[in-house]
DNA sequence: GCTCAGTTACGATTAAATTCGTATCTAAGC
DNA sequence: GCTTAGATACGAATTTAATCGTAACTGAGC
């Protein structure tokens, strides 16, 4: 249980390239630089040296079997999300789920999304 | 802007802190590490000097005219909590406050908070 | 005024995160 | 088989967070 990778809250260095993962499916080194280059000024090992500690800590996953390693996150995106609130959720709105809704939302809120939430209200309820 | 005290994000050691604070109202070093002890084990030297360094990011105030310094935090706890879920929503959910809710949202929602959240739906369309 | 219990201040240590330079390795093409 | 472009591995430096021991200070009570 301690031992899950589930458990490991990655770092925002970390959480950065699973946004790439996730997005591009699973992708060598140099593809995932060449994406996060265009937003920020990270060296090319230093992508590399990240990806190996999220290796070791079993956040993504790799096939070595080719000279460029192809990496892979170990998790959807969907569990990490829902790791992360539940972090927050416990650290921050005394565990409560409907406190962090209520205070996400707030006048900027789209009708759009207000009607998506209420789909989903909806479904929750039977 | 970028010296303004609500864009610093707090640590984790800080926040539990500033529970305490939000929870108590101003509060000595000792008075507040007698709360945190109950839970942790952390040591009074270690919540002075955490305290001292929010002081410096300007987390919190301190009232020195007593001989024990008297802490409170800087910023309102919906303050704080809305810039963590901010942050969160940028980093993690590409900027979608919805997709944050929806993914907070789960089976395990109680019909109280459903019923809650429908009413802050409705008061935002108005 | 002295003492000392209770403070704050300071500095050192440890650990984690982030960065990147350099060394080393490897396989594809000649 | 040699070369070399391009890849990984390694290790060091820097920064931040967290922890706490010890020094220094202070004011209340004698």
């Amino acid at each position: 249980m301690a031992h899950d990778n589930s458990s490991v809250k990655p770092t925002e260095a970390e959480l950065t390239l699973l946004n790439v993962l996730w997005k591009m499916g699973p992708a060598t080194v140099r593809q995932i630089h060449e994406v996060v280059s265009q937003t920020q000024k990270t060296g090319y090992t230093t992508v590399l040296k990240i990806l190996q500690i999220m290796h070791e800590k079993s956040l993504v996953i790799r096939d070595e079997s080719n000279r460029a390693h192809v990496y892979a996150a170990a998790n959807s995106q969907t569990q990490t999300q829902s790791s992360l609130i539940k972090d927050l959720i416990s650290k921050a709105f005394g565990g409560s789920t409907s406190k962090l809704v209520m205070r996400a939302l707030d006048e900027s809120t789209s009708a759009q999304e207000i009607d998506d939430i209420r789909k989903l209200l909806n479904s929750l309820e039977k």
